[in-house]
DNA sequence: TGCAAAAACTAATCATATTAGTTAAAATAA
DNA sequence: TTATTTTAACTAATATGATTAGTTTTTGCA
């Protein structure tokens, strides 16, 4: 017979992924994750150390890869081009891996240097993707978390039925996204054209 | 000695907000709500169906209270005003109460008839705040979709340290809502000026 | 082949949710 | 007031999941 390949932390991990992917997060457990590699839940632990740093290791890999996703969607592009390619690989890795998407953002915010590290390193490429709207680096910032904050707040509202009325969500991802592109032109054409009071 | 009210859902309701609020979601089994109230959890029971029922309950509390306190931001103002003040009073109940903020978007999706009901409500709330922009009805959810992706995801990546860069947070929500507002003022302009390709 | 390390296993413990069955307390009817 | 009914607490018991300890098997290599 077929002796089966070695287990290790990566056959693991890509297990795990598949259950948090499949059957939500709620359902990743050390128990469901055994009964799927087919050994007894205690044999996890010659691998990872518990299921909190699962949790952890899934919620790093997941923002890896999101950043590599929008690294190469961004890759060649200019401007809005960039935001836009940029914008639908988020939403595509959030739609395509619902539950690491969730754990990507789920890190113990303190001690996890490597989390915060990958999270600069997507807030940078956003930045980035703004440059050619000459925006201060003030501004630069605040418009890449808008631009974060939208396609987040997409992503997660979609994915727990916020969006009951029966609209195309897709056509709204692309309106909204134009929305924003049409928000910066404005800005940086005059900062201060729009504003009423305040 | 006074002998204590009488426990009933509504006590345990607001114990179970407190700990969610202040210790996480995650912090909310029946075993500390039960300590909280200085019962044993089985008594429970006797108010509550189970823990699932019990952060249902919370849900539909939860997307309650945002809609009231949009609602009450809203009333007497129009336009960019009423925009504004129901982006505050969002970002406000977020961050007041964190966990049950969290749990509002917790459905069942399924079977929830009355949270699907609420949640409609406050579609509509934004849909209604933009009224005096004048879209066509598409173009208005496209909009209420995006402001609320907008706040949600704010709120949520605040809340998940996603902003790591050292930058006023609440500077960054006034712009992202004025960047907002600019882009809608752009659209109600001329929808199709600032669309290159697409 | 024989040994050392790796990785599986079983057994046991602890926490939580939940059910069943019982008792105490409170509200209400006589 | 007293008796009855209902409410809401309790204890005991079960199931699932995480985790630890200690043991055995398997594997890789000298």
């Amino acid at each position: 017979m077929t002796s089966r390949t070695r287990l290790n932390s990566d056959l693991i991990l890509q297990a795990a992924v598949r259950i948090a992917d499949e059957e939500g997060v709620e359902a990743l457990t050390l128990a469901t994750l055994a009964q799927r590699l087919d050994i007894r839940s205690p044999s996890l632990y010659n691998h990872i150390a518990g299921l909190p740093e699962l949790r952890k290791l899934l919620s790093l890999h997941g923002l890896e890869e999101l950043r590599s996703e929008l690294l190469h969607a961004a890759v060649g592009r200019a401007g809005e081009d960039a935001i836009r390619a940029m914008a639908y690989a988020y939403l595509g890795f959030a739609r395509a891996h619902p539950g690491l998407y969730e754990l990507s953002l789920l890190s113990s915010k303190q001690e996890d240097a490597e989390w915060a590290k990958v999270a600069n390193g997507i807030a940078e490429l956003v930045v980035r993707a703004l440059e050619s709207y000459r925006l201060d680096p003030a501004a630069a910032i605040h418009a890449a978390r808008a631009l974060r904050s939208l396609l987040h707040g997409f992503a997660s509202l979609e994915r727990h039925g916020g969006f009951g009325l029966p609209f195309d969500r897709n056509e709204s991802f692309a309106e909204m996204v134009s929305l924003f592109l049409a928000g910066l032109q404005a800005q940086a054409a005059g900062p201060e054209s729009g504003r009423k009071s305040d």
